[in-house]
DNA sequence: CTGCGAAGTTGACCTAAGTCAAGGTTGACG
DNA sequence: CGTCAACCTTGACTTAGGTCAACTTCGCAG
């Protein structure tokens, strides 16, 4: 792979704290790709034979059942996903696929259970990384439970212009409409007539592009808390 | 605390690598305390104090947004829960309360994390129990997100029928239904009605014994999967 | 500039599930 | 053995959200 790109996988939480030794030895059995966009990465039900690493570009994870499809999660540059399954020899819960060109590095899953199991450093690393994804994923499962579709989109938006609009009050969707509807559990149509009932509340769409006016009115209807919509803690 | 529970906390694979001197420190810093039914252990959004172990009895982790209420999980004996906001020293995501008498082994999270830095083999350990934890919650969100309610009943009664039925057909539900339908994701008014569209499909149902006649065909309509519904991977 | 296709929107309609209000069961306790 | 209080069930009704189909918008290739 080329030498470049080691220092940001370097500075992964995940991977800064194990010995210099041990990351080069992954690193040389890893494998550093670059993917079109919509390309199957992993599908459900595999058995776990690489750990994955989103260097550029972004990747989707989704599942399915009955017929069925549902989008789980984003992830953006830099971090692992899959990590779960990686470490307990296990088939994947969920499939991956590319939703832009990707520069994606792929760790053989049984040199990272090699290395978990030589570097101290690292495992204590993954546990913190596990234990994040673990507070992810209970906070995206106590918003499906306990919130209106609405509400969801609503603190959404409020944590968007939070990443990506520093808070003023505009910015980018990072990814296409339908995406987002399948992400926050509702469908394309349903998403739409929530924008619209989001109007009164100061939410301006025009594209991709959204403005927020009147971001006190949006947080009286979402009611946000950070035991659901803060990805820090 | 009683010698004659250390053995059962210290046969649990969170607890049953790490070094001799290490547990029995982490077990001079822990209380064993028993507490009555309904008893709220842990409030969402407290700081984590302690890690906690079930050691008998039944733990009911819940959460609240909108006035609403929903049950997250059910923690049976022997296990520990909340361990990742111990991990991060972080506040709590969801709320505890006891559901029976319980024999409960609290450790302050001080001394778990000091621990944890200190032996390895707990590390270890605390990866795979953390992507236990979060691959159960996967599972969880992709049933809410991708069956209807009537699917997830019928999954969970299969389910427990395999556990505590052992396939015969015939067991008791483990906890009340007003409870089980919080935990599906529903009104005990639907869950009622859930029981009665289950009827054709061979389950019957008399207080909270349930028998189910024609598991092939609660089968094909509950389409199982193991990456939903296998508790083992 | 034009025309095509994908993405998004809208409206009409339908269905799953929630809500509210009675009843009915059951089980603990006097 | 009766009474009370949970818990559960049922029925009528409402509502959130899904479905289907038509239409619009927009980006883009020719």
């Amino acid at each position: 792979m080329r030498s470049s790109d080691l220092p940001q996988v370097r500075a992964l939480s995940l991977f800064n704290s194990m010995g210099e030794e041990n990351f080069e030895a992954l690193m040389q059995a890893a494998y550093l790709q670059t993917f079109p966009p919509q390309l199957d990465l992993v599908h459900e039900g595999d058995p776990a034979d690489f750990l994955y690493v989103v260097i550029e570009g972004c990747v989707e994870l989704y599942a399915h059942a009955n017929r069925r499809e549902a989008t789980m999660a984003m992830v953006h540059p830099v971090s692992a996903f899959i990590l779960a399954a990686v470490l307990k020899d296990a088939v994947y819960l969920m499939s991956a696929r590319t939703r832009a060109r990707s520069k994606i590095l792929l760790i053989p899953s049984e040199n990272v259970r090699s290395i978990f199991e030589l570097d101290d450093a690292f495992a204590r690393a993954m546990v913190l990384e596990m234990a994040g994804s673990y507070r992810y994923v209970i906070k995206e499962h106590k918003g499906l439970k306990l919130r209106s579709s609405v509400e969801r989109l609503a603190n959404t938006l409020l944590r968007q212009d939070r990443e990506f609009g520093n808070g003023t009050g505009e910015f980018e969707l990072p990814y296409d409409k339908r995406t987002l509807a399948s992400l926050l559990g509702m469908t394309p149509e349903n998403l739409s007539r929530a924008f619209n009932t989001l109007k009164p509340y100061g939410v301006e769409v025009s594209g991709t592009t959204i403005r927020l006016t009147d971001i006190k009115a949006l947080k009286t209807l979402a009611k946000p808390t950070p035991l659901i919509d803060d990805p820090k803690t």
